[in-house]
DNA sequence: TTTAGCACTCTCTTTATTAGATTGCTAACT
DNA sequence: AGTTAGCAATCTAATAAAGAGAGTGCTAAA
C-alpha cells in the first residue's frame, strides 16, 4: 500500500509525463503539485516507487517515467473521471444530438466525437449480429432476377442484402418463400440458420434450387459477415512524440490496417463497460506497446456497438475515461428522452 | 525530340530508379541496359538530358533521378503496358471471379487486387449517383414507425435507407406514397428531387407532414450523400524508402484521412479511362509530392466506380498501368460472359 | 564521336568533445 | 527519524572535425 505522499508523487509523475512526454525530474515536482518538500525528498520517494515497480528510468541519470504497473495503479486508484471542460461538454452534446436512423451511424458519430475531443485514434464496430434474435424477414422483388432481403433483429438492427437469381422469379414465389422463412426464423437467434434448417427449407420449397439456394446462402453470408470497422483520426497519432520513431509509426499503421486485430480487440471479454488495457495487458502481441481503452456502448442494456481508443501507454486516461463516461450518460439520456 | 540513345538512357534511368530508389550513376547503366558504350558517353548523354529538363540531381556530384518531365516522357512514350507476369494474371483472374451481388463490392475487390499486385495504396469510390436515372423506388414498412426505402437506378445501383416516423403509418399510406413517388420520379435523373417536386409531393399527399417530410428528406440525403471511399494497403506505403521521412509519412496519412481530397481526386475530369498525374500535375496541393493514377472502371460504357493509386513519383508506372489494363479487360469479359 | 583519366565536389559515417541535466549518496539539519 | 543541501558521477544530446567513398565534369587522346 502506498502512503499519501507516494500516491501524490506517482500521480504527479503520471500527469506530468502525460503532458510533456519527457521523463519527469525531481525538481519538476517541487512546484505546482502540492508537494511541500524539497527535490531531495522527492528523489527518495521516487527511488522507493521505482524499487516497488511503479516507475522506470530511461537511463541511469534520467528522470522517471511511469511503468505499466504505475499506470495501472493510476487508472485504478488515482484517476479523475470528471476531467472534462464546459466546451467539451457542449461540443459532445451538439454532436450527439444529430438525428440518425441507423444504429451504426450513432456509434460512428460517438467514435468520431471521442477522437475529436481526446485527439486519439478510435476504432468502432457495430453491434454483434450473433446473439441477436431475428424479428422479421422481408423480401422485395427488384426486377425479375433480383431481390432484396431485409432482416430485422430484436435490437432494432436492420440488415439488407441483394440476391441475384439465374432464372426469373415471380412475386408469388417470393411471397411463399418469405412466409416460409419468417415462419421458421422469427424469434430465433441468428445462429439458427444451420444445416437442419437449410434442409428443411430445401424440402419444403417446391421450386427450383436455383431460387432457394442463393437466398439461403446470401442471408447466411450477410448475417455472419464481420461487422465493418470504422477508423477515426488515424492521423492524430502522428502528432504525438512517441510516433516520431518510424518503426512505431509503421507498426501503428500496420495494426490499424489489420482488421482482425481491431475486431478481436473490440470484441474481447468485457467485465465492465469501460475497459483499460495498458501495454502488456493487451492480449494481442501487436498492441503490447500501446494502450487501448474500449467502451461498450449500450442503451437499456442493448448492445449498440463498441468503440476503442488506441494510443501510447502515455495516454491521458483521465480525459479518455471522463469523455467516455459523459458520452455514455448522454447517449442514454437521448435514447430515453 | 530525343534521339534513340537518349530515349534508352532516360528509360534505363527511370527503370533503375524505380527499382533501387537510389540516384542512378553513369556506371550503373553500362551493363544490363542494352547501351553499348562507356560511362563517359553516358555521362555526356545524362548532362544533355539534364539540360533539357528530363533529369535532376540531388546534389552536384550525385547520380541522376528522373524529373517530373522525365517521368511524363516515360509515361507518354516509353512505357510498357504488358508488364505483368503469369502469376499476376492468375492471381488477378481468381480474385475477380469471386461472385458479387453489389457493384460497389466489385470495385472494392478490384481496388484490393490492384493494391496487392502493385504494392501501392489504392482508394476506390462507387459510381456517382448524380448522373444516374431513377429506375424504381420501393417502400417497405418495417414495424409501425419505420420504413425502408429502396431506390434502383438505371445502372443497377441499389440504394437503401431507413426512415423513421414520429407517428404510426399504415400499409395503405405507404402504398399510396410509393405510387406517387414512382409516378413522379421514375426515369428521372437523381437531381430531379428539387424544390418544385417537393412542393408537388406535399400538395398531393393528403396526410400528415410528419409522414411525408422525413421520406423526402431521407431520400434526398441518401442520394446526395458522398459515396464511401475505401482504402486498401495504406500500410504498404511505409515499405517504400521515400516514406522513411516522418514528414512525408505524416503527410501521406493526413491525405488518406482527408476524404474530400480523395473524393476530388477520384472524381476529377477524365479524358481517358486511365489518367496519370505526376507530382505537380495534381490539382490538389496536398498531392504535389506524390503521383496518382486513376482508373475509371466501366463496363459497356456504364460507370461502375473509380479506383486510384497513390504512391511516390518514383512509381512503377509500367506495372500499375499494365495491371489496370488487364483488370479492365478481365472485368469486361466477366460482365459480358 | 567516343573514351580514359583525374581533379573536384558532396554526402555519409565515424569519432571526439563538450555542455547540460539529473540522479544517488553523504553528511548535516530539524 | 525524517528532511535537506551539496556534490561527484553518469548519461544524453548537440556540435564539430575528419576521412572514406561515390560520382561527376572536363580535358585530352583515340
Amino acid at each position: 500500500m502506498l502512503d499519501e505522499r507516494k500516491k501524490k508523487v506517482l500521480q504527479a509523475i503520471v500527469e506530468e509525463y502525460v503532458n510533456t512526454a519527457e521523463p519527469v525530474s525531481s525538481n519538476a515536482l517541487t512546484s505546482n503539485h502540492g508537494l511541500d518538500c524539497s527535490s531531495a525528498t522527492i528523489r527518495n520517494e521516487m527511488a522507493d516507487l521505482e524499487k516497488a515497480g511503479y516507475l522506470d528510468k530511461t537511463h541511469t541519470s534520467s528522470g522517471r517515467i511511469p511503468s505499466e504497473k504505475g499506470y495501472r495503479y493510476y487508472v485504478d486508484e488515482l484517476l479523475k473521471d470528471d476531467d472534462i471542460s464546459l466546451e467539451e461538454i457542449k461540443y459532445i452534446s451538439s454532436k450527439l444530438e444529430t438525428k440518425v436512423n441507423e444504429i451504426e451511424d450513432l456509434t460512428k458519430i460517438a467514435a468520431n466525437t471521442i477522437s475529436e475531443v481526446t485527439h486519439y485514434t478510435t476504432v468502432s464496430i457495430g453491434p454483434k449480429t450473433t446473439s441477436q434474435l431475428i424479428q422479421e424477414i422481408k423480401f422485395v422483388l427488384l426486377g425479375s432476377r433480383m431481390m432484396l432481403a431485409v432482416i430485422l433483429t430484436d435490437t432494432g438492427l436492420v440488415k439488407e442484402t441483394i440476391i441475384k437469381f439465374d432464372e426469373d422469379v415471380t412475386e408469388k414465389q417470393i411471397e411463399t418463400m418469405n412466409y416460409m422463412f419468417n415462419n421458421k426464423l422469427k424469434g430465433q437467434p441468428i445462429e439458427t440458420i444451420d444445416r437442419p434448417l437449410e434442409e428443411y427449407l430445401y424440402d419444403e420449397m417446391t421450386y427450383s434450387v436455383n431460387v432457394i439456394k442463393p437466398v439461403i446462402e446470401q442471408i447466411k453470408k450477410v448475417l455472419q459477415e464481420d461487422e465493418k470497422i470504422y477508423l477515426e483520426g488515424a492521423n492524430k497519432a502522428f502528432d504525438l512524440p512517441e510516433f516520431n520513431s518510424l518503426e512505431v509509426a509503421k507498426n501503428f499503421i500496420n495494426i490499424l490496417d489489420t482488421k482482425e486485430v481491431m475486431a478481436d480487440m473490440l470484441n474481447s471479454g468485457f467485465a465492465e463497460d469501460i475497459n483499460v488495457y495498458i501495454g502488456d495487458e493487451n492480449e494481442k502481441e501487436e498492441l503490447k506497446d500501446f494502450s487501448v481503452v474500449t467502451f461498450k456502448h449500450k442503451v437499456n442494456g442493448k448492445d449498440l456497438g463498441t468503440i476503442g481508443i488506441i494510443g501510447p501507454k502515455r495516454m491521458d486516461y483521465s480525459k479518455v475515461i471522463s469523455v467516455m463516461k459523459y458520452i455514455n450518460k448522454k447517449l442514454n439520456e437521448i435514447e430515453k428522452g
